[in-house]
RNA sequence: GGGCGAUUAGCUCAGUUGGUUAGAGCACCUGCCUUACAAGCAGGGGGUCGGGAGUUCGAGUCUCUCAUCGCCCACCA
């Protein structure tokens, strides 16, 4: 027998290991339908987060839910290697044992990095098992494995040899402590606080001088123009004669150029081109030189004199100094501006001229943003907006940055001897060949995870029958590294779209709103909830909290009422199971029917709901009819005459429903249902089923659960106690007639004839006529509300009246609508009349 | 500067192609330990859907506009 309180440890311990064991993830049965997903590969080395749990409880429902729709569903699980992120936590854990990784030999480091990755691996593992994720282990993968790194080395290669893979120099994102390029997708822009420098940059031969302002004074160094707009009268004569860099004391040109505003600042811009990107640009139009200033780690280098060594920041300080006693500095013009920060080490970016590889962008999102034109080929986005996302960044994108100064990850496959530079799939034969020792973006492996993980570049069966993926499932804020990738990725690779479907979700907030994060400490592990409140109860609570696309904010009142509704499912299973055995099968009664009608409704608008990923829909549904309909109602109503069949029934349809919301319970409690199957997991879900479907007789059940709610009410604001006598004088007197032992035991009431004439007698008026009801007891009757009642009554009826004397509305409107206007107003007009006559009696 | 989202009951959120005095959870009030459940049962109160205008027989739902908050992208010498 079941426990009198639900217990979410003791039903969740040991099924997992029991699913898995036997089977029950696994994919590959070739007689059914296909239906793939790939989880989003989540980073080795991290700790699994809520919006983890949540987006991984997405695709396990979906999971779930096809494969008991007889579907051979694969999910495929898989970690990414993450290299920034995994190789700073790598390098701190050295530098923590007084070990400089960098000294190190980079064969050792790797396999010490590998050591680390397994041991973190196996955590996500026993997180993913935690959350009940039926995901087919057989086919894992890892974005370093010998399979993805071929895909990988593949695509380079052909990209390169299509003119769509380059390496040069460009201005790029410098991450100093990291030392390592970035891509803009990998740069936040946050407002800090900071300052114009005005600095006098004096002109040749002169006295006078142009107040050229800077953020970043310290690139000086590296100047090699100042620009004016040749359209700006107050600088244009200036054109072609020279300045002197200050401190420097070297001259270098006036140039004019567009770039420079006249609107903004002085109008006056110094040019610094090996060390911004505008800058970049105005050099290559006036064949500027490009002086690097730094060292990879943020120190300035020999080109700042005598500044050489100190950090940049160091160096703005004591330069500043040095300015101010020169009198070259005019004055400091406080400002907050915005600066590119390092997505993972959250320095200050640096942008830093550097040779570097890079894919070219523009064909490929052209071809993306045409395929998306096509309705039968395109990814479809759920909300259909974020496609706006994807398709407004392929517009603008341009040339991503896909080397990184790092250790862990994909080697570019490009060797180089001399001046010479070969790519390709392996090492050249030749003696000398030197493979370039940077690796690719993490993202740039990423990006082939739907294909990759089936065998792709190899032509496999898996492939075949599983891409493109049915559906991804994903947050909006990676919109932009992955799904876009991967989308232009897929069309280039395997000229189809990765997956049919991009299901996308918001973020995880907290109860106040904002986003969780390891600063503000306000972050919250699954795994501890999971400990507190079970995870069905968190699956739930995640799953149906929302609308998609929307933010969520965690609320531990509403997992805590998740687990009350847990519970309040556990106890009717309980009444279910515990009478169970003495119940017979016996001929259905219109109760019967009701809850068979509402139970086949309930599946038809919970199919149509999962096929439309509206679990929040989904997820009320069923909470309204599991208590609402099954608990307070059926079980209620059905105490005097219960059916076994009709019982079992509604409890399997309900466990499988919620089956892939709450995968433990609803196996701990289908399997103690008599004629159950070995696993809820593999059976079948639920079918809408017309020949379950009454409408006459649940229509009368409807009303009659109207009436008793009309008794108890006036029960209780007369105070009836718990035995008075009803006399019916309904106009359908057949439903209390038939139902007066329910009723009965529902109100407290008696249906006797016996009525002593000291008895107290109030009228209790319903939508079908009116109950009198005797009791024994001072009348306790309102005036005031029955005049309220009668005012609001008697609005109701004006404003149906209106209704039904518009003509447009009776012409316009359907005609079942205008019917069932007629119907009420003329119910409203009995209810009214009675009324009336009550009042009229005070 | 461009785009997107939000604004509905005290709080957190739903509200499916516009269908007619708006739903849930939590909180609140009243009465109940009724043998499935007091983490429960029964009954009840509470919002006119950010402001304004429009389309329509009918608008929380469509259009325009204003306001507030938030996010994304771009720019910021």
């Amino acid at each position: 027998m079941l426990d009198k309180k639900y217990n979410h440890k003791q039903v969740e311990d040991g099924k997992y290991e029991n699913w898995k064991n036997k089977g029950y993830f696994a994919s590959g049965d070739l007689s059914l339908k296909p239906y793939a997903i790939v989880i989003p590969p989540p980073n080795v080395t991290g700790r699994l987060h809520l919006g983890h749990a949540w987006d991984t409880t997405l695709q396990d429902i979906l999971i779930r839910y096809k494969r008991m729709n007889g579907y051979d569903a694969l999910w495929i699980p898989g970690m990414d290697h993450a290299g920034i992120a995994t190789q700073a936590k790598v390098d701190a854990k050295l530098r923590s044992e007084g070990i400089d990784p960098r000294s190190m030999d980079r064969s050792k480091w790797l396999n010490i990095a590998w050591k680390w990755k397994e041991e973190y691996a196996e955590n996500i593992h026993n997180q993913w098992a935690k959350l009940g994720l039926s995901l087919d282990y057989s086919k894992e993968r890892f974005t370093l494995d010998e399979g993805l790194s071929k895909a990988v080395r593949k695509v380079f290669v052909d990209l390169y040899n299509k003119g769509l893979i380059y390496r040069g120099e460009r201005i790029i994102n410098w991450d100093p402590l990291a030392m390592t390029a970035l891509s803009n997708e990998e740069v936040i822009y946050k407002e800090v606080k900071g300052a114009f420098y005005h600095i006098k940059y004096y002109i040749e031969g002169t006295n006078d001088y142009l107040d050229v302002a800077t953020t970043r004074p310290e690139t000086l160094f590296g100047d090699t123009a100042v620009a004016v707009n040749p359209s700006d009268k107050r600088y244009n004569k200036l054109i072609g004669k020279n300045v002197i860099l200050p401190i420097v004391k070297k001259l270098i040109p006036i140039v004019g150029d567009i770039h420079a505003d006249p609107e903004f600042g002085t109008g006056v811009v110094k040019i610094t081109p090996a060390h911004d990107p505008n800058d970049f640009e105005v050099g290559n139009r006036h064949n500027l030189e490009k002086i690097i200033i730094m060292n990879p780690n943020g120190t300035m280098n020999k080109n700042a004199g005598k500044y050489e060594g100190m950090d940049r920041f160091e160096c703005r300080e004591a330069l500043l100094n040095d300015l101010q006693d020169q009198d070259l500095l005019i004055n400091i013009e406080e400002i907050t501006h915005s600066v590119g920060h390092s997505e993972r080490t959250d320095v200050m970016v640096e942008p830093y001229l550097s040779k570097q590889w890079f894919v070219k962008m523009r064909p490929l999102a052209n071809r993306v943003l045409e395929n998306q034109k096509d309705k039968d080929k395109k990814v479809n986005f759920i909300p259909e907006r974020y496609e706006k996302t994807m398709n407004h960044w392929m517009e603008i994108t341009y040339d991503w940055c896909i080397s990184r100064q790092l250790w862990w990850g994909h080697q570019i496959p490009a060797w180089y001897k001399e001046d010479k530079v070969y790519v390709g799939m392996e090492a050249p034969k030749e003696e000398g060949w030197v493979q370039d020792p940077d690796v690719l973006d993490t993202w740039f492996s990423s990006a082939l995870w739907p294909f990759s993980t089936l065998g792709w570049p190899e032509e496999t069966e898996d492939l075949k029958r599983y891409y493109p993926n049915n559906v991804l499932v994903t947050g909006y804020d990676i919109i932009p590294f992955w799904v876009n990738r991967m989308t232009f990725q897929g069309l280039e690779f395997t000229d189809k779209r990765p997956f049919k479907d991009c299901l996308i979700h918001g973020l995880i907030r907290d109860k106040i709103g904002r986003k969780m994060s390891k600063s503000l400490g306000n972050g919250v592990d699954p795994m501890d909830v999971i400990e507190e409140y079970g995870c069905d109860s968190l699956r739930f609570f995640l799953a149906t909290s929302t609308s998609p696309g929307m933010d969520l904010r965690y609320d531990e009142e509403k997992v805590k009422s998740t687990w009350n509704f847990i519970n309040k499912l556990w106890n009717a299973s309980r009444y279910v199971l515990m009478n169970i055995e003495n119940l017979e099968d016996k001929e259905l009664t219109n109760i019967d029917k009701w809850i068979l009608t509402k139970t086949n409704n309930l599946i038809s608008n919970v199919t149509k709901h999962m096929e439309n990923y509206e679990f929040n829909v989904v997820g009320s549904e069923i909470y309204n009819f599991v208590w609402t309909d099954f608990c307070d109602s059926y079980i209620e109503l059905s105490k005097i005459e219960p059916n076994k069949k009709v019982l079992l029934y509604v409890v399997e349809t309900i466990l499988k429903l919620l089956h892939p919301f709450m995968p433990y319970v609803t196996e701990e409690i289908y399997q103690m249902l008599p004629d159950s199957k070995e696993s809820i997991m593999i059976s079948t879900y639920p079918k809408y089923d017309n020949k379950k479907v009454f409408d006459k007789e649940s229509s009368d059940i409807d009303k009659l659960i109207d009436i008793i709610t009309n008794i108890r009410n006036a029960r209780q604001s007369n105070n009836f106690g718990s035995n008075y006598i009803l006399v019916n004088n309904l106009k359908i007197k057949y439903l209390i007639d038939d139902y007066k032992d329910i009723i009965s035991k529902l109100t407290k009431a008696s249906f006797s004839t016996d009525i002593n004439d000291n008895f107290t007698s109030v009228d209790i008026i319903t939508n079908y006529g009116i109950i009198t009801a005797y009791y024994d007891g001072n009348k306790n009757i309102d005036i005031t509300s029955l005049i309220k009642e009668k005012t609001s009554l008697e609005n109701s009826i004006n404003r149906r009246k209106n209704l039904l004397s518009n003509e447009g509305y009776i012409n316009k409107a359907p005609a079942s609508l205008v019917e069932q206007e007629r119907e009420k107003l003329k119910e409203e007009e009995t209810k009214l009349e009675i009324l009336n006559s009550k009042i009229a009696t005070f």
